[in-house]
DNA sequence: ACGGTCGGGACTGCCCGTTCCT
DNA sequence: AGGAACGGGCAGTCCCGACCGT
């Protein structure tokens, strides 16, 4: 099968022109209509594509969860954030930094976590996948010896995941709640309770190293195209995430 | 107007019936259809109580106000909450397992809280005057010096709000994120970061007083399966919330 | 359920126009769109109705069933055409004749008998009930001794059949197959093959007694409405088919 | 022009499954996507062999058409069956064994005789050009002074016609209308009301001389490709029709 | 020449929210 | 309050035409 490149071309702008229309509208009550409208392709253009709606939603889930590896999954071998530079509960701080910008910027990571919410659906979600990671980190940060006295690891990662959905369905409405400002302010408020005296002082809730979402191009249209605003500038090569 | 029994009795068990099917299918997809056949009336009857879908909506939404107002608004005078006994940092904690308590028990209040995010919508939200009351009470606590310091109430005010909103969100799928204990590790992990030394001993993150959802002829007009009938009575006044 | 007079009068011409479409395209082909524009009723009241596409060829093959029943069954007790006058095979080509005569008034009638053929359906086909009644006919003019020598019931019965099946085929796209004259040539060349000398000379390959379909009004509107086209002089009075 | 082997190859196998998908879903219903899918070949290739729908059934009437002139005029010059040997009515009697033979056994001849009554068509029918045949050979059969008295020739052959295509309809589903027994018992009970007393004996109603499809290979691939029982064996010659 | 990928409209069956008339 | 009817709109599918690789 040769792919020609304006099939590809085609394709990602349904994904995107979907992502937006359901952004906009919800998954159930979009119609196929406008997002074929929006992408400027004809309705069976669409079908050609994607046999069904619910395909057409799974293309933006994978396409999210693409991003979303490409995220935590920068810079570590398997196993998860074992032996980031400035410790776990940094590498957390900071990551989540780029999830919610991640969020901020492409429409496509945004609906892509929303849409098991949305729909009865089959398989697991992103914002559990995200919770586990989160988890994950906490137990590093744990074994470390970062964590205060009586945290648990994984309800602290069920408070923190509570507190990125929200971010994640207010910013949907209000982009505000998703800028680096809103986390930091987050991060001041709960590392206190979460971290020890010694990582209290060491660990800064805002992003070090690099901010942004890395990876980007190569990626599946990642970040690009949508929400160009301010996206630029995160672009700052992370450090110690030789990916690529 | 002295509204008929029979009919009264029809309203509710449409606004219930309502609740449910949006709450498992979302505003856009559910149809009315299953609605008046949930609540065991004719289509006919459905259009003479609610003029339209948007109406009924309404209705859920202005049912969850009152349950809101009721808990957010027990036994204070206009104003806010200032002068709870405990003071205002105690008064936050509670009123917020009383309010998670009440998603967790009335679909009404919770799909009154998440329908503007659903739909385009006119007027102002649940959800954005929770997040002033969060405020309010803040403001109030940093009058009485209890804050931490460098704690910017609006600030801690729009975090606080976005957890509810997570904790709202992923329990319309899962209840356990409902329970009093999810709330109370959510506030353990808080406090610290957001009282002042003092505060942070004497506030507990766990409900004190009265708990569960005040007024309501048995439990807030919500709760119980069923109808709560009379609400008239429900400006109990809050009855002992005076701290251990 | 009190039905309204207006509703059972939309039914039938939905049922009606439907045949008329059925019988023009095709099942398959065939839009409901065309349908309900024919009856003169909006698309959703259609649905009101018939659920269905298939619901809707089913409401038309009840109703074909319903008069192909009165035919066959017109003035006999349970067990099939034992003692008619004239004999069982006299009554055969009188019942023969009353059949293609509804045929070709009747597109309901028509169509129905037809469905089963275009379609995949679950069932027993109005062609098999007919081709049974045939052969039940037949046995019992054998034993009325009236059979010629070496003729199986059976054998006979499957070969009127798929004449008479042919004459409906062949009458959807001309109704001059559907006509007394044909049906009267079709018997004046079987008789000689079918019947015993006795047989041969009193039994008249021309309706007899009483022709047309009885019945009619209290069914389903039955053969009138329709098509009357050349129907008129079909209607030759019955002259005692005091009909139940 | 020298057609590519593999090319009249895949038009052949593309007619063989049109005629496939239009005997189970009708012509209307069956998607061209069927067809290809079942011919092993894609959307594309059909569209370059068959610039239409219509254009595939065109090619399967064609190729049916073929067959069928292969059965009625085998080795006759024009003006019909009038010297056979056994006579008119036994060339009758055994092309219409052939005939049902041809369309029991291979579905391209079967869809070809249909296509006509399932859609709206230009131009005259294979059914109809077979009710012509019959026609002349009992007029042929007339002149020869073996009909009974009292038959016309062309009411005879409507009723033979008919038989025929009931036949054919009931056997789309059902094959054993299509059997040599089948014919032979239809012949049976039709042979005393349309011969005269001589011919009545000497006429048998099982097909004599050269049974099956004649031709075969040769033509257009007709019988052959899909349902190749027996088919080598009937390339037998008609043997002498050239008399007078 | 032959075939395949991609895309374009048009349309269908179904259903929905709503209104009219009892 | 209830049965009936209305229009509009949805997802999905179809038949087909371009434009490409062989």
């Amino acid at each position: 099968m040769v792919r020609q490149e304006r099939a590809v071309r085609t394709r990602q702008s349904l994904i995107r022109a979907a992502a937006e229309v359901f952004a906009e509208e919800g998954f159930g009550p979009a119609s196929l209509t406008a997002v074929s409208r929006r992408a400027g392709v004809s309705n069976g253009a669409l079908h050609f594509h994607f046999a069904s709606k619910q395909a057409l939603a799974q293309a933006i889930e994978d396409q999210a969860a693409e991003t979303f590896r490409r995220i935590i999954g920068a810079g570590e071998g398997p196993g998860g954030p074992q032996a980031a530079p400035g410790g776990a509960l940094q590498r957390l701080v900071d990551v989540t930094h780029q999830l919610i910008a991640s969020l901020a910027q492409d429409v496509v990571v945004r609906v892509g976590f929303s849409l098991r919410g949305d729909v009865r659906w089959p398989g697991r979600s992103l914002r559990l996948e995200w919770q586990r990671w989160v988890e994950q980190a906490l137990r590093c940060a744990e074994r470390e010896g970062r964590l205060a006295a009586g945290v648990s690891a994984g309800g602290a990662a069920r408070t923190i995941a509570a507190t990125t959905v929200g971010l994640e369905v207010l910013g949907g409405a209000d982009p505000s709640w998703l800028t680096d400002g809103q986390v930091a302010g987050f991060w001041e408020l709960l590392l206190p309770g979460l971290a020890d005296e010694g990582a209290r002082r060491s660990v800064s809730p805002r992003p070090t190293g690099g901010a942004g979402v890395p990876g980007g191009a190569g990626g599946g249209g990642g970040g690009s195209g949508g929400v160009p605003g301010g996206g630029p500038s995160q672009t700052i090569v992370f450090p110690a995430n030789e990916t690529d």
